[in-house]
RNA sequence: GGCCAGGUGGCAGAGUGGUUAUGCAGAGGACUGCAAAUCCUUGUAUGCCGGUUCGAUUCCGACCCUGGCCUCCA
């Protein structure tokens, strides 16, 4: 099916062509592993997985590499800024190391609950400072760097024609709308390659270099390791859309001297989601993550239902009342489906799953459209000249295009429901028959609210009543 | 200040130059002793002002508002 992406690059929605028939690699930008990553971060890793899962849809192989930020970069260029890893270390008291393993074991579980395929490869930064270096010493044989003395190694972006072009700015607007100077710096926009460490106080995280001890520039990992585990040209480069004008112009910057232009084929770059005033963030309080929303009782599958729901280039907006919208419809599927299994008949009728497989999947390879895609999907959940072989086949064909496990809910749902009650509630179940059958409304309203509080649910159907565990 | 992206019903969020997205919530009805589930029906919208057009939510322009980047950030 052809598949169409917005690239950052022209600014338009692109047929996608794969550099190698039948295969696509990226790479997306990780987490800074130094806290909690919290839903918003989330929403990024899961638009990588939808955008994997649309390509696996498709038939491709796919090859994920997505990194760790583990190296602490100062919170600016200038010498000011604090070392994030060396913060959140002193915060735990933990070594900076401790401190990156903690956070990666929180963050690949946090993925796992929100069943992200785990990517290909997840490379750290600093298992790759060689690598980082062998690049700089690239480009400095070809001249793009100079070095302030007692500062680092810097990137001449003055030497590179292009640079700017990913965010549709040149080197004179950007100069027009720094706040921030440093006098070192011959043009606004270089960056460093490589800092050296300070002399007054000793880092935890620190390496030789042939520019003395110190630690990478914190654009340098990405080009390094994507080069590495991807070749010197992929597919597609993904990241949040604030990475568009600075950390992705850089890798740009970086990599296209060295291996030729284009060295991406493809940027995509996803919107955040929002909260009524601003971004998710710490300084603002609102700082959730997927164990926040396991502790207060929401099943993930919510959230990612919630994300699913919108499109990755607009903002999506979230709240514990959009959150609840979002269960309460996650909830509603898995009932159906749930149904459907519990019903199942007829035969897969291969021509007609056919044609709901290619309506399900052409809006999600039309520029990750998947809100469409779950409009489909509800047409065919309430369209009864599908049979429901059929139909569970078709679930589980959305199940592995957008990760939503209905299946797999739905399965325990009905698991849950076909457990036999014991005896005793049994008993109490026909008391309450015949209490009704007396037209004893008290009684058999007792009773029904005994056998709740043992955990059974009593329901009357039209061929009795039945008991069903509580989920 | 510079650059960019948006403003759709109670909420979230699509599509579309002329005919109801969808979901959640709400209302009414069927069924039920009452519930639950299910089914049916249903109301409410396109920031403001101009322009183009037979007709704009959909194209163009101004304005207002919100958000993002410019400094670490998914």
């Amino acid at each position: 099916m052809q598949i169409r992406l917005f690239n950052t690059m022209s600014r338009k929605v692109e047929e996608f062509k794969p550099l190698v028939p039948g295969k696509m690699g990226f790479y997306s930008c990780g987490p800074t592993v130094y806290w909690d990553q919290h839903l918003g971060n989330m929403r990024t890793f899961l638009n990588n997985d939808i955008l994997k899962r649309m390509f696996l849809a498709n038939g491709y192989d796919v090859n994920h590499v997505m990194n760790f930020t583990d190296v602490g970069h100062l919170t600016s260029d200038e010498d000011t800024g604090d070392d994030k890893m060396e913060k959140g270390a002193a915060r735990e008291n933990m070594s900076v190391w401790e401190v990156a393993k903690k956070y990666i074991n929180n963050c690949v579980a946090d993925m796992n609950e929100l069943n992200i395929i785990p990517p290909t490869v997840t490379p750290r930064a600093t298992d790759h400072i060689k690598e980082q270096i062998e690049l700089i010493q690239k480009l400095e044989k070809l001249g793009y760097t100079y070095e302030i003395p007692g500062d680092g190694i810097y990137y001449d972006t003055a030497k590179l024609p292009t640079y700017g072009e990913l965010g549709g700015q040149n080197l004179s607007e950007l100069r027009g709308g720094a706040r921030i100077e440093n006098n070192n710096k011959r043009n606004i926009t270089d960056f460093a390659l490589w800092k050296f460490s300070p002399t007054d106080t000793k880092r935890q995280m620190e390496w030789d270099s042939p520019w003395g001890v110190g630690f990478p520039g914190w654009h340098l990992e990405c080009s390094a390791m994507s080069m590495k585990y991807l070749g010197d040209h992929f597919d597609i480069h993904t990241g949040g859309q604030e990475h568009i004008k600075v950390h992705h112009t850089n890798e740009i910057a970086q990599s296209e001297p060295i291996v030729g232009k284009p060295w991406v084929s493809y940027w995509v770059h996803w919107a955040w989601l929002v909260l009524k005033d601003g971004k998710m963030s710490k300084s603002s309080g609102s700082f959730w993550t997927v164990r926040t929303l396991i502790e207060k009782g929401y099943d993930p599958m919510a959230y990612r239902y919630l994300v699913t729901l919108g499109h990755y280039r607009q903002p999506v907006e979230f709240s514990f009342e959009s959150l609840d919208a979002a269960a309460n419809g996650y909830k509603n599927i898995v009932r159906r489906v749930a149904d459907i299994i519990a019903n199942k008949s007829g035969e897969l009728d291969g021509a007609v799953y056919d044609t709901w497989h290619d309506k399900l999947l052409a809006p999600t390879s039309d520029n990750l459209k998947t809100a469409e895609t779950l409009v489909v999907f509800q047409e065919l959940l309430r369209d009864n000249s599908v049979n429901n072989a059929t139909k569970i086949a078709l679930v589980e064909f959305v199940d592995r295009l957008l990760g939503l496990m209905f299946v797999e809910h739905a399965e325990k749902l009905v698991a849950a429901e076909s457990e036999v009650a014991p005896a005793e509630i049994v008993a109490l179940a026909e008391k309450r028959t015949a209490a009704k059958a007396a037209k004893d409304w008290a009684t058999a309203d007792a009773l029904r609210a005994e056998i709740d509080a043992a955990g059974w649910v009593l329901t009357d159907t039209p061929t009795g009543p039945k008991l069903t565990k509580k989920a």
